[in-house]
DNA sequence: GATGAATGAGGGTTCATTCAT
DNA sequence: AATGAATGAACCCTCATTCAT
């Protein structure tokens, strides 16, 4: 019944964990150097690749981590709840509570996916395909039951979902507002939105002009000399 | 009308401003390389320094003009338009179509703040609230005026400019949709959200069980070792 | 009993600190480089870092070191002695064998300390203060005794050092004279210098003209556009 | 009779002399920058080449000219003058007045010998030994005519020529002392050291330990793996 | 499980110098 | 006589990573 005094391993694994998402989270990945992540859980920053294999994969770690726990619990919030008005709510809330709580991972799994690499990026940004489907799933069944009034659910997709992440930004725990109160503020902001407020009587883009294409914006995704990531 | 052989001050200038700015946004700030920058504009990475003080002045200079641009721009467009719904709508179209124009200059001022050392972040951050502001006083006029129902004018501010500033995140010029339609789009869940859809009976985010706050989210702001940045 | 194959660190430590007296001696320590200093060693330059924390803080670690080793030592040889005279002798002795005996340390915290920046001077300074301080007294005391005859401690005090500590700018080991003939001949001009030889008339420099200043010599301390040392 | 505009050359290659010699005084040649010296004279670097043929050619011309002017100067002095004595005062006074006036050229010369490439070295230090000739010359006279009691001419020659060049390390004009009082109290020293003050009773060094020599002193002259200047 | 010495590549930056204009 | 664009080499320094112990 004695207690090994190995289990160490693990809390040394998970104290690296949460100082790698604190260090990330505050000065971003390429900036986060190694050395500071070792000094931060007392270690020598050798002995940190017995807790991984490389710093790519303790971003890629903790962004799939981060997503799959979204999902997952986003998932189980909307178990059960019909109703697309009913589950756009229970999507609004748990993003806006969950953004709120986790502001570290949240901010790192939308700041730092261009640092992941191509094969680690494809496996989150399907993740997140998937969690946004969940939001796409519900404006498209509220169009089609003519509870909503969304023209482009892709779109509003991509909208509502900018919106919402866009709380981690500002957020900080003590403010001035609840998270009652914010998530108030932010629900009402989508509802009205897809539920369509005061009608539009025309396009309402047409009589300006377009801005001016500048020159610096050429054909993207031209390919720079040489790989940035080794 | 002999024309210079290689060495144009002016054009080297806007070349390497050019590149940097494809750079900075295809690669982030950290990863590129000033000898990545060089071999784009074809020169020896010393000679970059030529055209500016430092990597960090390059960063700065690329997000401050852009900053004024987009403000100046701004206040233009909306100058003589009085009513506020219709100065909301001039602001998102205004704010879209600038968007999709210079999706790289966009991107880096929204993502590489964090890169820029405290003094140039104050006054970045300065301009990006002299920006805010203008969405805010439309939002203040209209409730005012009783044609905007919103609760919390800040919060919804930065709801909204997230929403539409999330448009560089996916768009792609040549895409299934038209800036038009597009704008129409992310503009009708503008007016729908601030004129108040369906009314929300009760608060609604009421019945649904907080997030708990994992472990590895202590206070925010607590101290590196070591800065990140010298 | 086994013996580590390359990696010794406190030994790596000791040949660095040597190698870089040596190169520093023998090239300046604006002139020396660390990838110099690390093939002397046998090194990559990087590695060097395990060991000083700047090239800046190296060379103000020999230097102090240095100075606080000649202030105890030099402190050691006179406990005891009481004589104006007998502790003159002493010191004379003591500077002149040190820095025959240690040509490449002395060398370096005589013509390096420009190369220190601002606070680490002072250090040295202050050091080389307690240092001279130790002739001071000695001439003072003499003074005071009537032993020695010293119009201007001070200017003694700098004039002796001066006399002694150049011997490092032409002394090698193994030369024709014997560090004991070389001690007697400085002795010699010192004691001489102080007991007062013949006596000088009348003031010596009345009668000689005065050398013109020439252009180049504004007032001294004139600021330099850009400060040399960052 | 009109006024060349071209003499301006003539003024501009005076301009970067005196401000390479303050630079050189100030900064060490090592760390003073062409740029630097561009910006005090109001050039550009490039065009400075107008005017030397590299960095190392100003350094050596400053220092040559220099030399060049001292030895010459000393010589004048000295002329007619016949009393071993007398010329002893005499270039006591010489060589500390020319030192007082020209701080920053005798620093040099004395400092940044080691920056002059071998070939302008060996030029500087032939024009050195011809001036520590001048001394060497008068003790040994004065020996012989036994006015002088010095055993070592050679030590005593550079004892005394590093004392008064001292000077140069700590004297400003306008501090407490006027040049006539520095002359005189630097020359008691000299004619004390010479003449013999109190007869030294036996070898003075005699009873003194010798001082261990440290192990960072390997064999000098040891070349070093790569030349430091290319 | 952890150390600590070391690597090798690359970072941003500065420099003396060249040369067409 | 001077500019100003550019070079190419070298600078100090930091980094992720390896590995014998």
């Amino acid at each position: 019944m004695a207690r090994t005094i190995g289990s160490n391993g693990a809390r040394t694994a998970q104290a690296i964990r949460q100082a790698g998402v604190q260090l990330i989270y505050r000065h971003g990945y390429e900036a986060m150097s190694l050395r500071q992540l070792a000094a931060e859980v007392g270690l020598q920053s050798g002995s940190l690749y017995k807790y991984f294999d490389n710093k790519q994969s303790l971003l890629f770690d903790i962004v799939r981590d981060h997503m799959e726990d979204l999902l997952g619990k986003a998932e189980a919030d909307l178990a059960g709840v019909e109703d697309p008005l009913a589950r756009l709510k229970v999507f609004c809330a748990f993003h806006l509570r969950y953004h709120m709580t986790r502001l570290a991972h949240v901010f790192i799994a939308n700041m730092e996916i261009r640092s992941l690499d191509e094969a680690h990026r494809a496996v989150v940004v399907g993740l997140r395909r998937r969690y946004e489907g969940l939001l796409e799933g519900i404006l498209r069944q509220g169009a089609e039951l003519g509870v909503f009034e969304v023209r482009e659910p892709k779109v509003a997709t991509y909208a509502i979902i900018s919106m919402l992440t866009g709380i981690c930004m500002w957020y900080l725990p003590g403010g001035r507002l609840s998270q009652d109160e914010i998530v108030d503020a932010y629900t009402a902001l989508v509802i009205g939105g897809v539920t369509g407020g005061t009608p539009l009587a025309e396009s309402l883009s047409a009589p300006l002009a377009p801005v001016a294409a500048p020159a610096d914006l050429p054909a993207r995704g031209k390919p720079v000399r040489k790989a940035a990531r080794a």
